[in-house]
DNA sequence: AATTGACTCGTACGACGTACGAGTCAATCA
DNA sequence: TGATTGACTCGTACGTCGTACGAGTCAATT
């Protein structure tokens, strides 16, 4: 999260300043835009590929204007994350007696999100908790609450939920869209098919609908909440 | 795993030269030192505290000389991060009926070994699946189907299981440890407390049991499974 | 005695994050 | 009106990184 140093520039009075050029030719720097490019650029090249010089190339300022808005790095990394997560809520036209449901769609939007982003996943384990970070789990937890959830059960009852789209969600996306990858492991695995008979014959690598997966185990997870 | 290159050494023949200095003073370099020695650091400084230098330095030859045995930076990765995961197995004093105990015990040991060296949950996301990856896989498959996990829900049941055990690690590494980042979190929690009160008043983030948290979470999954 | 091949490493290059300080210009004040 | 301020921009420079390249060393082999 890292907070912006004292001499950022907190609300900024106005923009008063007219763009020298026709408008939308250079719009005019601000946090906002140098968040949404640095996710553009992240989109496009990964996590590696975002650097301090190539967000401001595409935001079109110098390298150094960027410390204005920004501690460092880090913080642009904290910010596109968190920025990248939030929660439109649900549907209105759900059934609001459906807690089942409800939870489903949180997740699932939520895995969504990260899946838009790949680079989300390697970012998160480290400093995860941004506001709308914080609103998801909020959310989430109230449902667990109505939906019956005791207590005493509901910290390792969202730790688990949580666990659940981490593990999936960084799985997912560190494995598999690619083909070739999964050809790779494919050959790999056959390979040594001696080795690992077990996970060999159920294909556990390559039979890849990551999705009903997902839906299945969370299933499971649900199925074994304890409800008072 | 980013196999090693064609040049490198594959089976050396056996070590010829000997050292000049008293033995001890300077053992020669080797892939396994290498690696042990990336650990160690790895251990001592994070992941941002290992550099190719500083860990030729540590093991005691040039820069350079590391390229001899290691294709690049990335597969000093790689091999560290498997080489931590080696599993040495169910204890033999286990109860051989009791399947939930042996994955309790499988899935807690791995959890434990990614702790012991918490650089492991930022390198995770990317290429997991070294050897000894893959045997922690085969056994806890295995042990899924003796239990009774048909073969329609297996891949859903191991990955749910994956899930947890990686959910679980990471949030458990990049929060918690140390205790002024719990304070800090609570400063902003109950800063933002009217902003999210359920899961301010569950102490989600303080009441930091977190195994007690992992070992119900994996409960109530373990309840949630379908045995034929 | 010459050759090979396993191994080591000094030097150098390009890229990175960012400290520093000098610049620009609108708004404010005298 | 002229001087001052403060918000904002950015060129330059430093130290650090991964690693390409090629020259070196030395034991084993021919």
């Amino acid at each position: 999260m890292a907070a912006k140093s004292g001499r950022a520039p907190g609300k900024r009075p106005q923009r008063t300043r007219m763009p020298s050029q026709a408008p939308g030719d250079a719009q005019p720097l601000s946090l906002e835009r140098i968040v949404a490019t640095a996710i553009e650029l992240l989109d496009a090249e990964g996590v590696d590929g975002l650097t301090m010089r190539k967000l401001a190339d595409r935001v079109g300022s110098g390298a150094m204007s960027l410390y204005w808005y920004v501690d460092n790095k880090e913080t642009v990394f904290d910010l596109a994350l968190d920025s990248v997560l939030e929660y439109r809520g649900l549907p209105q036209d759900a059934d609001r007696q459906d807690w089942r449901g409800d939870v489903v769609h949180m997740l699932e939007d939520w895995r969504a999100s990260m899946l838009r982003h790949p680079w989300t996943t390697s970012l998160l384990p480290r400093r995860a908790l941004g506001p709308n970070m914080l609103h998801r789990l909020e959310l989430l937890s109230r449902t667990l609450v109505t939906a019956g959830v005791g207590h005493a059960e509901l910290n390792a009852a969202i730790w688990s939920l949580w666990n659940h789209v981490m593990g999936a969600t960084i799985t997912r996306a560190s494995f598999g869209f690619s083909d070739d990858d999964m050809a790779a492991a494919q050959q790999r695995l056959t390979r040594l098919g001696e080795q690992y008979p077990t996970i060999e014959s159920a294909q556990l690598l390559l039979d890849s609908d990551w999705d009903g997966a997902f839906r299945k185990g969370l299933g499971f997870l649900l199925d074994g909440l304890p409800l008072r």
